[in-house]
DNA sequence: CCCTGATTCGC
DNA sequence: GCGAATCAGG
């Protein structure tokens, strides 16, 4: 397919209206997402952020091609090392977080007075947003059970796995990891107070 | 691993 | 001009 002017009339305004350069092409059809960006590209709105950033200091870049725009200096940085904490998705142990009242002790702070003190960068607990949002997305939850996990489904249990009111969150996964946002949120902590229960 | 846009370059 | 391949970021 080619570009005639309908299509690109709908690119640029399903383009300005921000949807992303996968779904123009799916609209579109018979192209793909590489195309549509492409073409963005050769129109030249590419910027869709409003007001901006578009200084015209065009410096002349064309070195023969042969230059160096691979030139990659990698600084290692320190990973944050999280820690998993709680769920063995096996029917075995729950985290139980939602079936304690969480309510979170959140230690005092004793504020030196003056400064505003913004919130901490260095959270260690489980934020009260983050447990928050997962009694909010539990409702959501789709319930799944172990055999309907699938790769992309949070598998965060809910509930008590002796009792028939169990159940895996099962809404989609955030990127790599086993749970949904939200169950991110609680199940990885930053290596923090893990009191290991006696047992 | 899923997605996003950005860039390159043979066609 | 076109867009797949690739790159780079989330």
């Amino acid at each position: 397919m080619s570009w005639t002017d309908e299509r690109v009339e709908l690119l640029k305004k399903m383009w300005g209206e921000g949807q992303s350069a996968s779904q123009i092409a799916k609209e579109l059809g018979g192209v793909t997402r590489n195309a549509v960006i492409g073409k963005v590209h050769r129109l030249g709105l590419s910027n869709r952020t409003t007001g901006a950033a578009k200084p015209a200091a065009e410096a002349k870049e064309k070195p023969a091609t042969k230059a160096a725009p691979k030139a990659a200096p990698k600084p290692a940085a320190a990973q944050p090392k999280t820690e998993p904490a709680r769920p063995a998705a096996t029917a075995e142990a729950a985290p139980a977080a939602e079936t304690r009242p969480a309510t979170m002790p959140a230690r005092k702070q004793i504020i030196p007075a003056g400064q505003p003190l913004p919130p901490q960068p260095s959270a260690n607990e489980i934020s009260p947003e983050a447990l928050a949002k997962v009694n909010e997305i539990e409702k959501k939850a789709k319930k799944l059970t172990l055999m309907e996990l699938t790769e992309r489904t949070c598998k965060w249990p809910v509930g008590d796995p002796a009792t028939d009111d169990f159940w895996f969150c099962g809404l989609p996964v955030q990127q790599g990891k086993p749970y949904c946002e939200a169950h991110v949120g609680v199940a990885f902590q930053p290596m923090s107070a893990r009191r290991d229960r006696k047992r």
